[in-house]
DNA sequence: TAAAAAACCGACCGGTCATTCGGTTGGTAT
DNA sequence: ATACCAACCGAATGACCGGTCGGTTTTTTA
């Protein structure tokens, strides 16, 4: 693996754990063998290292939803809301390390002044949102989910599926055992109300 | 107000915008014109004075939602839970910058090692925690909240409720003009299933 | 194979960090 | 008046921080 390959994997995982203050540049010095040097070599700043990263995590979770949506069928649109929002919790534990980034605030607090940071997070959010979305809609027209605006319901879906995955990173409680009544209270958010007419 | 209730002040307000790390003693010192000795005299070290503030936080949240209990009657159980969903969303609203404190990530990670900080996020959630779950206990009781299990059932509205004020936070979406939507999904969520026996 | 470019090194820099310490002040009990 | 004590001060300290720079090694190009 290049240098450059090594200092990103290892300042992913300090990001994620230590934060971006928390994270020194001698310690991923250390940790990679890369002298201080090389790093800004291949980065300008902590910051620059830090937007690549966020970069490459857009990447990843962008292309897992892709080819998991290409790579399951569902019957209707109830059945795909249900199987994005267990793949979302499936992803979160998996990509943990990388999931905890997202789960920290120094992100947002650098988008309020840093646009390409602000993209990053924003692709991301739109993403998971439009697939959510797109199962409800689906949802409406085959007679699955019934009628409700489908952009808040897919926040509100998303906003329940994160809070559950943050309850688990705090350690307060086991999320994990969560599974059944997320899913529960999904499926009557989205099977109760009105007809489509 | 005395040097120390200053300190404390205004080393909440930097804890929650600036994070931990990112909080240093001096700005702590320039913006309530204590010497440094003076903190260090009043708090043996940084994160003793991190404690202190959480302890206070708690106390406030513990102490608001007894007064709204005192203050508020419900005609049941469901409208009891939806109370205080709404008075959740109120209070982070109202509170903004201290509820800041609780959705950043470190406080977290400190409770791991510092059981006094692991003390004072339990009493946090426990206390919120009871209150749903009281209030959909005292639902299936008289019969406004179906039969599911009340914990779980409370951790999954906490996450949705939370989850919805983090989206706020981040600045992403208006997490404001969701209120009627998660109402709605909480109205759902505890009216669909079975019939207690 | 020679020249150009990219990767890499590690000592070094100025600045900031949390914390310490010896000393001063002002109030209070004896 | 004296002794005491907690509140307070601010200079000093050593560790650590992000970032720079001149030089060496490795790879690519021609």
């Amino acid at each position: 693996m290049s240098k450059r390959n090594a200092i990103l994997v290892a300042a992913a995982s300090l990001f994620s754990t230590n934060g971006f203050k928390g994270t020194s540049m001698a310690e991923l010095s250390r940790l990679t063998g890369a002298a201080g040097g090389t790093i800004f070599h291949h980065f300008k700043n902590k910051e620059d290292l830090f937007l690549n990263i966020l970069e490459n995590l857009k990447k990843v979770i962008l292309a897992k939803f892709e080819s998991h949506l290409e790579t399951s069928h569902y019957n209707n649109g109830l059945a795909m809301v249900e199987g994005v929002v267990a793949f979302y919790l499936q992803l979160s534990e998996d990509m943990g390390d990388q999931f905890l980034l997202l789960h920290r605030h120094y992100p947002y607090q650098m988008a309020v002044t840093n646009p390409v940071c602000q993209q990053h997070l924003e692709a991301i959010f739109d993403c998971l949102l439009d697939i959510f979305e797109k199962g409800i809609i689906a949802g409406q027209k085959d007679g699955t989910v019934k009628s409700m605006p489908p952009r808040q319901t897919a926040m509100v879906l998303f906003a329940m599926a994160d809070g559950i995955v943050r309850l688990n990173t705090y350690h307060l409680y086991n999320a994990g055992s969560l599974y059944n009544d997320l899913m529960t209270a999904c499926r009557k958010i989205l099977t109760t109300g009105k007809v489509i007419r």
